[in-house]
DNA sequence: ACAATGCCTGAATAAATGTTCATATATAAT
DNA sequence: ATTATATATGAACATTTATTCAGGCATTGT
């Protein structure tokens, strides 16, 4: 029994409801792990009602954190931590001017994902 | 001092960045907080990438749980956890076929999403 | 009838997440 | 210089989340 054979999670004991030939052709064409995180962070990111309504007030203009805080009544150490992940993602930029950081939408991806994201929710 | 115009969060103190009028401009054009809450949750449930592998073998063709357990290297419970966040969503479709039970992809949105992700994580 | 299989589900546990609070830094105003 | 403002950040706390575990039900095979 070759160390290759050893499964570490429970198997589906009978035959697979597709074929042998078929699984290792499927497990190949999966997501693989490492685009999978990458694309799943992208994805948990802009899962926070925050996070979103930050992207679609700078979707309209630049604006500086103390009124995104006032506009969507959080604090403004909120609205900073929130642009601090936006910014790892590379969907806003920055600008600073005077003591205020004006900050912007980078990337058109978002504003695609917004409307896909939209149209499923009317949909259902 | 009328209740209307306590502040439960922190203001900024100086005047706007952007004009008085502009900010109750955008105010009405920022999201609202019950749609940003439903697009959220979206988002945050794409945002596992387990549940993107899964989807992304969903996208080949229909299969058991037991077989997409075997695939994802996920126990079976695993699996049927996120299968029904899956369903909840209404991504996915099922079909029982004697003791094994068949989901299938439901939303062609999900297949945009994965295309827009995926190009900008390519570009970053 | 009995045992095995495929799937589901609730509870428990561990890990991740968002906010607040306190504090720090830099710029502007007095 | 001193004070106030705009923002950033780390730690703490509460909440959420994904998995495992134990047990359940329904279907199949013997």
């Amino acid at each position: 029994m070759s160390a290759i054979e050893v499964q570490q999670i429970p198997l589906c004991q009978s035959n697979h409801a597709v074929g042998e030939e078929k699984v290792d052709d499927l497990r190949e064409k999966a997501l693989d792990i490492n685009k999978a995180q990458r694309m799943a962070e992208f994805f948990r990111l802009l899962g926070d009602s925050n996070r979103l309504r930050i992207l679609s007030l700078l979707a309209q203009q630049e604006l500086c954190v103390c009124d995104l805080a006032n506009m969507l009544d959080m604090s403004e150490s909120a609205v900073s931590h929130q642009l601090r992940t936006l910014r790892s993602l590379r969907l806003v930029g920055y600008q600073k001017q005077g003591r205020r950081v004006y900050y912007r939408l980078l990337d058109h991806h978002v504003l695609d994902l917004y409307r896909s994201v939209a149209e499923h929710l009317e949909e259902v």
